[in-house]
This record gives structure tokens, C-alpha cells and sequence, in this order.
RNA sequence: GGGGGCGUAGUUCAGUUGGUUAGAACGCCGGCCUGUCACGCCGGAGGUCGCGGGUUCGAGUCCCGUCGCUCCCGCCA
């Protein structure tokens, strides 16, 4: 004897006649002083219940009791509802249960919040999840992850990927994102970091002849939480043996589109297109352009170089946008107030007006030559970057993000994927020295195997990035698979041999041992399911998330710990210092 | 570490140039109601206006501090 025999979302007229036990939610009463209706609610839909005391007498009773979100067990025939009954909001709305026996199962206290609310506090959700999760937008929410990701699964599976599971627990990497740390009974003084990703174990694994390995794995970072970030998350993860780039490419491509197919919307085209950094980053002004729109950036430098406009002729880089609006002196303020925390100094501008008349500041200063490179039509605004490349590139894709959302022209629907290849693969650093771009393992790209290592500038890695409108999605890279060659990136970082053996000698021995060509990807998979749910924070794709500051508003983790316990770990927690007191 | 926004019944919000008893809707409690589906009608309870201090005859409203939540920068190999 089960507690049902089917769905509240699942009878239908078909199913007329029919005595069933259905089971689910009381979502509401509504209470006629003899006839009762309930509606019953389970995650497939609602079912109304109708209890008529002159049918049933003890059901009838029963309802009286029932409260909001009351678990019901109810027995009774599928009736066709009268043509003027009809629910033509409800699936199930042109049937009802005439009910002839009801149980409450358990009961409810009021909720601390209503269910069919919006805008409810956040904060005030997590702290009562297992209501929150009740509602469409959660239940909605959790079920596209899932069908997402089984879809996922299913297409690693298909192509020939096996899901190894790797430790949670592992060595601390200083030098990447700030570790969680995990102190050990049996070696006090000593502590594991949980895995910020499981980067070097699939490198591992490749040297161990898994041939292609994925997993969904979940990393933990201990760093600031975003709209996008969460302490702990969970990325598509995965390494090829004896891949070239355009394998690793291909296999994420079908991943994606296979996600979209499941959901039943229409999937990015394949191949995804194609971008260097560099042309990004000259075209678009950062790494992870939003392709939706033009606005692009264009080069002046030339056009200037000998401009009577100082602030041009002595600019190493003029670049420029044309945004399509006449902007007032006070919007132009304000974009000058978002240059400048871009970095930019001022912000020049060219406005066209409707009939073509110029009116600029700097308009006297230009030749007709100079004017006639910018190309503004009527009814437009050149805004201008002057100063080092880097800086005028960040400004201006600023102002080309900022404008491209408040002038809506993001809005157009379209589900852009796309590819940014050949990255340096080295950045200075604050103080002079050079880091890695993406990480430490990745390859050169061919024939930037010699790069000089005071000066590494000029070295391309074989590192891509996939982008979703203007959303890094994830990144991957085919490693290096020559030990000399993972030891040169160690020496160009600044790390002594040393240093490098200590830290990552095991990686070194892996690679002098026979290590295959590898290469693979890891993606954002909640971010990539927010974006696909319509959320704009990962919060909601995420059964039990932290809130900004930290913590977990339902348990109230993180907490302290007895001293004793703390004593058995080998460590000690200090004392908190009153806030505003040194 | 820095910057912006928010904080008023259980919930979502309103609250005028500072003005005397802080409102609405929903929810909750009680009563009535046999075709509703956001059921309806009548009645009721429910507020340290986040907290502390200040200005003022008078503060939800102005000022200072603080706490909480949130978005962003830094940070996230």
C-alpha cells in the first residue's frame, strides 16, 4: 500500500471515473461553509480537491483543520468538472476529486513567509529553505540543473569519458586563490586544503593512461562571494590524453549544445566562433567580449599622431567608440565619471547631432582629416581613449559595456558562444616579475617554446577561453607535457628549483615519467545553469547556498568550536578583536 | 580593505516641508457562507520603525556611530 497512486499534475480528463489516492501540499482552502476546496499541490502541479459534507461527512470535518501547506492524503473519483467549473488556468483544471476520505499527514505552523510572494527577502528564504524550495522558481530552478548537467553526463559518457573521482582533500597552493584549510587529528601542526580544483590530479590521470577523464567536480575557494561566486561551486571538469586543441574544443561544444537540446531550446550553431586575445582586447577592450552588439572599438593613432590636440599627438594609443546617441553635457559627465574609475583621465568627445552639425570641445583642435576618420553619422557620439594601450582598452570596453546596457543593446535575444585563443602566456606582476596567465601548466603555443625568460612578453600559450555573452564561462588549455618545459615556466615565475620540487616535485616526477600530450577544460557549471534558469546570481540554481558575508544563514555556519577540540587539531583559535578598537 | 544601495506589522510595501493615535495589501485568529479557484462578507490580534547616541518643544523622517543584508572594485593561479 503506498501514500499514492500517482501526481497530482499528472490526472486529467482521461483519467474520468477513475478512484484514486493522491497525495501532496494543501497550497489552499477555500472554505464555503459546507462545500470545502483544497488545492493540492506536488512539484508536478495542483489538483483540486472538492470535500461535500453531504457526501462526506467525517472528510468534511477533517477539512476544517486544514491549514496552509498541511501534508493531505486524499481518496475519492476523478469527476469531470461542470463546462462553467473549468479551471482553464490549471493543467488539471477540468477535473477534480470528489473526495471520500482525508488524512492530514502532518501539519504546519504559519509560514514565516508566503509562498506566492515575490521580492521575499533573501536572506529570510535561506534561513527557511526547505520552503523556499517549494516554490515553482526553486523547483523550477533545481530540475533545469539537473536535466542540464544529466545531459552533460550523458554526452561525456557518449564520447568516450570516465568520471574519476579525485580528493577533496589535497596539498594548499599558496599561490592560487586563498585555500579552506583543514586541520588533522593524526597530523596536528599540519592541515589539507580542499581542492580549489582538480587540476593537477587530472593531469594525473593522463600520465596514468585514463585517456579522458571528467567529473563534475566541486571546488572550494576561500575568497570574497559575488552574484557569481560561492565558496564552494562546482565546474565541468576534464582532461584528454593525445589531444590537440581542437578536440578539447569540439568536446565542449557538444557539451553545451547537448545542455541546450535537453532543455528544449534552440542551441548555439557549432563551430563557436573565433577570437585571439589580442583582437579582443583591441576590438573589445577586455578578454571576455559581449558580441551581441557592435560599438566596436576602432584605432585613431595614426589618424592623430601629428593632431595640434596634445592630449592625442602625445598618446602612445588614441582609440575610439561611436555610440549611437546625442548625448547631453550631463550625460557626458557622467560617462566621464565612468572613464575615470576605469582609469582614464578624461573622456573627449565628438558629438553629431541629428543634422550632422559637430559640437566638441576639441573640435577646433581637429583637421578635417582627423574628423573625417572617425566616421560618427548623425545622431552619434565618438568618446575617445587617449593614453597606454592597456588603459585605453579598459576604458573604452567599459564605456562600450555601460552603453551597450543602458542603450539596451544587449537585448536581442541571441545565445552567443564563442572562443578566445592565443593568450599570453605570461603577465607582469605589480612588482615587476612575471606570473602566469592562466596557470602554470599550460603549454606554449607552437614555436613560442623559447620564450626569454627575463622578458616572456611575447610568448602565446595554448590557453582558450569560452565566452556566453560576455560571460566567461570557463577555460582550458592543452598542458605541458615536457618536464624541461614545466620547470623553464617554474624559473620564469621566479620560483627557485627548490621551491618548485617542494611544491609541485610530484608533478615534475609524474611528467619525467612518461606523461601523454593532454589537454582539457573546466567550466562554471552553476554559473552556466544561472544563465540558463534566467538568474542573475547562482544562489538560486543552488539547493543550500551561503549568503554574501559567508555564512549559511539555516545551519548559522560557520561556528566556533570547543577549545578542547580545537586543542586535539593541533591548533588554537585566537582571540576576535572588538570591531572599531585597535 | 574600499565604494554604492537597502533596513517600518509574519510577508511585501506606503508613510508629505520633522507634528500629536505609524497605514495598506496579503498572511494569521474568530464568525458567516454549498461551485470556488487570488472565493466572498463581518470582526479581531499583531509594530523596541535594525540597534545606540545626538539635534529639537517634538524624530519612522535630520545628524553621527554601529549592526545586518545586498551589488560592485580589490581578490577569484
Amino acid at each position: 500500500m503506498s501514500w499514492r497512486d500517482l501526481h497530482c499534475g499528472e490526472l486529467g480528463s482521461g483519467d474520468v471515473g477513475r478512484r484514486v489516492i493522491v497525495a501532496g501540499w494543501a497550497d489552499r482552502r477555500r472554505d464555503h461553509g459546507g462545500l470545502v476546496f483544497v488545492d493540492l499541490r506536488d512539484h508536478t502541479g495542483k489538483l483540486q480537491l472538492v470535500i461535500n459534507p453531504d457526501r462526506a461527512a467525517e472528510p468534511a470535518e477533517v477539512a476544517r483543520e486544514i491549514r496552509n501547506e498541511f501534508v493531505l492524503q486524499a481518496e475519492g473519483e476523478v469527476v469531470a468538472r461542470a463546462p462553467e467549473a473549468v479551471n482553464a488556468n490549471l493543467p488539471t483544471g477540468e477535473i477534480e476529486i470528489q473526495v471520500e476520505r482525508l488524512t492530514i499527514l502532518s501539519r504546519s505552523t504559519p509560514l514565516p513567509f508566503q509562498l506566492d510572494e515575490d521580492n521575499v527577502d533573501e536572506t529570510l528564504r535561506l534561513r527557511y529553505r526547505w520552503l523556499d524550495l517549494r516554490t515553482d522558481r526553486m523547483q523550477s530552478n533545481l530540475r533545469l540543473s539537473h536535466t542540464a548537467i544529466s545531459a552533460i553526463r550523458r554526452t561525456m559518457d557518449g564520447l568516450g569519458f570516465i568520471d574519476v573521482w579525485t580528493p577533496s582533500m589535497t596539498r594548499g597552493t599558496p599561490e592560487g586563490a586563498r585555500d579552506f584549510l583543514t586541520p588533522v587529528r593524526l597530523q596536528p601542526g599540519k592541515f589539507f586544503a580542499l581542492a580549489q580544483s582538480p587540476q593537477l590530479f587530472k593531469q594525473l590521470c593522463m600520465v596514468g593512461g585514463i585517456d579522458r577523464y571528467y567529473q563534475i567536480a566541486t571546488c572550494w575557494r576561500d575568497e570574497d562571494l559575488r552574484a557569481d561566486r560561492q565558496f564552494e561551486f562546482r565546474q565541468l571538469d576534464l582532461e584528454l590524453a593525445f589531444a590537440e586543441r581542437e578536440e578539447v574544443l569540439e568536446v565542449m561544444e557538444a557539451a553545451v549544445v547537448s545542455a541546450f537540446e535537453a532543455l528544449g531550446r534552440s542551441a548555439p550553431s557549432r563551430p563557436f566562433s573565433r577570437l585571439t586575445y589580442a583582437e579582443s582586447m583591441a576590438r573589445f577592450g577586455n578578454d571576455k567580449p559581449d558580441l551581441r552588439f557592435g560599438m566596436e572599438i576602432q584605432d585613431a593613432t595614426p589618424a592623430t599622431r601629428d593632431s595640434e590636440f596634445g592630449v592625442f599627438a602625445n598618446a602612445p594609443c588614441v582609440r575610439f567608440i561611436v555610440a549611437p546617441k546625442v548625448f547631453s553635457r550631463a550625460e557626458l559627465s557622467r560617462l566621464e565619471d565612468v572613464a575615470k574609475e576605469w582609469g582614464a583621465k578624461g573622456l573627449a568627445y565628438i558629438v553629431v547631432d541629428e543634422s550632422g552639425e559637430v559640437r566638441s570641445p576639441i573640435a577646433k583642435f581637429l583637421s578635417d582629416a582627423e574628423l573625417a576618420a572617425f566616421e560618427a553619422p548623425p545622431g552619434s557620439t565618438v568618446l575617445f581613449g587617449a593614453g597606454e594601450e592597456a588603459t585605453v582598452a579598459r576604458v573604452l570596453g567599459g564605456l562600450r559595456l555601460q552603453l551597450g546596457r543602458e542603450l539596451g543593446l544587449m537585448e536581442t535575444g541571441a545565445q552567443l558562444f564563442h572562443w578566445v585563443t592565443d593568450f599570453p602566456l605570461f603577465e607582469q606582476t605589480d612588482d615587476g616579475g612575471w606570473t602566469f596567465t592562466h596557470h602554470p601548466f599550460t603549454a606554449p603555443s607552437p614555436g613560442h617554446e623559447d620564450w626569454d625568460e627575463s622578458d616572456p612578453a611575447a610568448a602565446h600559450g595554448e590557453h582558450y577561453d569560452l565566452i556566453w555573452n560576455g560571460w566567461e564561462l570557463g577555460s582550458g588549455s592543452i598542458r605541458i607535457h615536457d618536464v624541461g618545459v614545466q620547470q623553464k615556466v617554474f624559473r620564469t615565475m621566479g620560483l627557485s628549483r627548490d621551491d618548485a620540487n617542494d611544491k609541485f616535485g610530484f608533478l615534475l616526477e609524474a611528467l619525467a615519467m612518461g606523461p601523454p600530450p593532454h589537454g582539457g577544460f573546466a567550466m562554471g557549471i552553476d554559473r552556466f545553469v544561472a544563465r540558463m534558469a534566467g538568474e542573475a546570481d547562482i544562489r538560486q540554481v543552488i539547493a543550500f547556498p551561503k549568503i554574501a558575508s559567508g555564512s549559511d544563514p539555516l545551519t548559522g555556519a560557520p561556528t566556533p568550536y570547543p577549545a578542547a577540540a580545537l586543542r586535539e587539531l593541533g591548533i588554537a583559535a585566537l582571540p576576535q578583536e572588538d570591531s572599531g578598537k585597535d
